[in-house]
DNA sequence: TTTTTATTGTTAATTTTTTAACACTTCAAA
DNA sequence: TTTGAAGTGTTAAAAAATTAACAATAAAAA
């Protein structure tokens, strides 16, 4: 198994690695905090150690408090995320999946992120 | 629990829900083919059963199979899957995940998907 | 028909995941 | 110092997920 497959792990230890793509460094207190069903914290610390073993996660001490962060690299991470998502939705199509976020209704995306946007393709296609 | 809520399913339920996604409808033989670890054909039957009972999935009789679907409308299953994705990975923003995508050595779009993507950002901006 | 084969149904054992109780440690305040 | 508060370590029970054995059924072939 990659270190980027997380279809390889259990509901709580994915929960768990979102969170910590979504925020960073993180103490178990914290992700005590933002998991949903209110687990305890010993429950948690359980799942970090077990993370911790699986090559997932590492921490250093800060005071008395473990402050854990992922041994993935954030940008690879991303890739194979969104990769993966691709595949599995939009055949493995950006564009499709480009075309059903703008059009949904939800999205407004500023002028802005628009142009920006554009760039990125323009800037794309140069190459 | 949403039905839109992947993160609440078990490992194996979220693999065999992303193949229904990723593949459309499926025999529970096809599915115990596309499964990593090689599950048994009585294995992949209990979690479609679970799946059924939990609103998930539902299945046709065709012959003596049943041929299981999903019962999550594909449109809004791609627009919640993707949205989470962005907000895990990306700080939410849409821009962030095409320009990793884009920039990425292994990624090559063809000048036709570029040409569609910029049509699709310029429609946008009309709105 | 009858038999064979390919499927599904049921159930229970095994394994993994999830949980939290209780012990231990460490820092900081009194 | 001593004590208390806030953290971590260990372990084992409980719950959930995963697995497959065996029975039943139904379609197809003989």
């Amino acid at each position: 198994m990659s270190i980027f497959d997380l279809s390889s792990l259990s509901r709580r230890e994915r929960q768990i690695m979102d969170l910590f793509f979504e925020k960073g460094a993180l103490t178990a207190n914290q992700i005590t905090e933002l998991l949903p069903d209110n687990p305890s914290n010993a429950t948690v610390r359980t799942l970090l150690r077990i993370l911790e073993d699986k090559g997932q996660l590492s921490h250093d001490k800060k005071g008395r408090q473990f402050v854990y962060f992922t041994l993935v690299r954030q940008g690879e991470a991303k890739q194979s995320a969104f990769k993966d998502l691709l595949k599995t939705f939009f055949k493995g199509s950006l564009t499709d999946a480009v075309a059903t976020f703008i059009n949904d209704p939800d999205t407004d995306m500023t002028e802005e992120e628009l142009d920006e946007l554009e760039d990125l393709v323009k800037q794309a296609k140069k190459k």
